[in-house]
DNA sequence: CTTTGTGATCTACACTGTATAGATCTACAC
DNA sequence: GTGTAGATCTATACAGTGTAGATCACAAAG
């Protein structure tokens, strides 16, 4: 039934924690099943299909449960945050409009959420979210806009646009590609000597310093942010555009 | 030799182009350069790196020679992009400043390219721009953002924050995550209707009209383009911070 | 003519996802 | 108890994957 689904799942979840997401085969799921591979087919359908159950699972332990999805406002640490002590830095408490630390409440589960599961950014940042739990998840980003009054044609432009810089952000941060590729920075300079690279140069400090991963994404936040505030604004002035 | 490789790299391409990336396996692109497998090895190492390969000769063809890169400003419409006349709708004409036109180009050379090879989407995206040509291409946006006033420390951040929302708006355009994953409206109703989702309530009107891709991208362009500027304005107003 | 080196080949291995057909167990009717 | 229907799992097989290891053909050097 059900239950064994759940029980796939699992086996497939963990697989990927501990071994990554090319050690997730159909024969290594069954076997840790304790069952052979196609005994799966019933339950998961096929190897695509059980990918995207996977990130279900994934989405369906992080949100809080249904119950408290009412459409009022929520406190603010709480809510789709698995881990929040130690994850969700206090912000300077703006009480009366609280849009803003539930978009980034929901910004921190997604980055933590990623940095549990490194195998599942790619797969997050490229099926649809169409899953009831991705749903749910669109919508209270859509409601947060709306709250931080974002026009609504813009709002799921808006929303694309957000969910792409946050889940691109701790995607590129988990699969490398803000890394320098595994060179060293000597044998990066040397690959780059041969072609004139202005900017390079002119950046060449800041550019060798460690990056603070945490503090950039404090920073991207913060523009996002203000892009929001800002098209609330221009909204508000001219409500013609 | 080099050439060698270079019609290993050209089978692989026009493979991938052809019938997906899917389709390139080491057995494909062998038959298809005329010679077997094995054959293949001396000279691209391995999958992994025949795949990267893949995407650095996409660059190459992508960028400009390097003579035209000295760093003197460029006129608008030329660099970086293959098919320019179609693909980069005019301006109007802001001459004295052109970072803008510069980045503007850089991004629709992008995203035409993702178009052009939908296929490379997901391994632009993943993989760190190490190669010479990525290096050349990253240089020219800080060049822009110099130009725009992005304050030094923060030009590299921005510039991630940039090709982050470029590529994976491209990426995600061709990817299927803004999609509805092939389920019609309808059904995609259905396993919604469980559940109470306030906001897409709200937007129910917004959400089911078709989306204009196109100017959604310059659209959220516009967003970069005020985002730059008002980091260069900050900096400008306080340069202590 | 022999030797050396280089590039291509052949074979083989350990995998992958899954179509198909058969086996095994459970539950209920008679 | 016996028979049977339905669900669940298993066994086998196929066509494909990337690539390690050994072999082979052939041109240039001694």
């Amino acid at each position: 039934m059900a239950d064994r689904r759940q029980e796939i799942l699992d086996a497939a979840l963990a697989l990927a924690d501990e071994k990554g997401l090319t050690a997730v085969s159909m024969r290594a799921v069954a076997e840790r099943t304790g069952v052979t591979p196609m005994a799966l087919y019933p339950y998961v359908g096929s190897k695509a299909a059980l990918l995207d159950g996977m990130v279900g699972r994934l989405l369906t332990d992080l949100l809080p449960p249904l119950a408290r999805d009412t459409g009022l406002p929520e406190d603010d640490a709480s809510p789709a945050d698995a881990s929040p002590a130690d994850a969700f830095p206090a912000d300077a408490a703006r009480s009366e409009p609280d849009w803003w630390p539930r978009l980034r409440a929901l910004a921190y589960a997604a980055r933590n959420l990623v940095h549990r599961h490194p195998w599942a950014s790619a797969l997050l940042f490229m099926r649809p979210a169409i899953t009831p739990e991705a749903a749910r998840s669109v919508d209270r980003i859509y409601m947060a806009l709306l709250d931080a009054g974002v026009p609504a044609p813009e709002v799921s432009r808006v929303e694309r646009m957000l969910s792409t810089v946050i889940l691109g952000f701790a995607a590129s941060e988990v699969g490398g590609r803000f890394g320098d590729g595994g060179y060293d920075p000597r044998a990066r300079r040397g690959m780059l000597a041969g072609q004139p690279l202005p900017g390079h140069k002119a950046l060449l400090p800041w550019l060798e310093a460690p990056v603070d991963w945490d503090a950039e994404f404090e920073a991207d936040l913060a523009d996002l942010r203000t892009l929001i505030e800002s098209q609330a604004t221009r909204w508000r002035d001219r409500p013609s555009q």
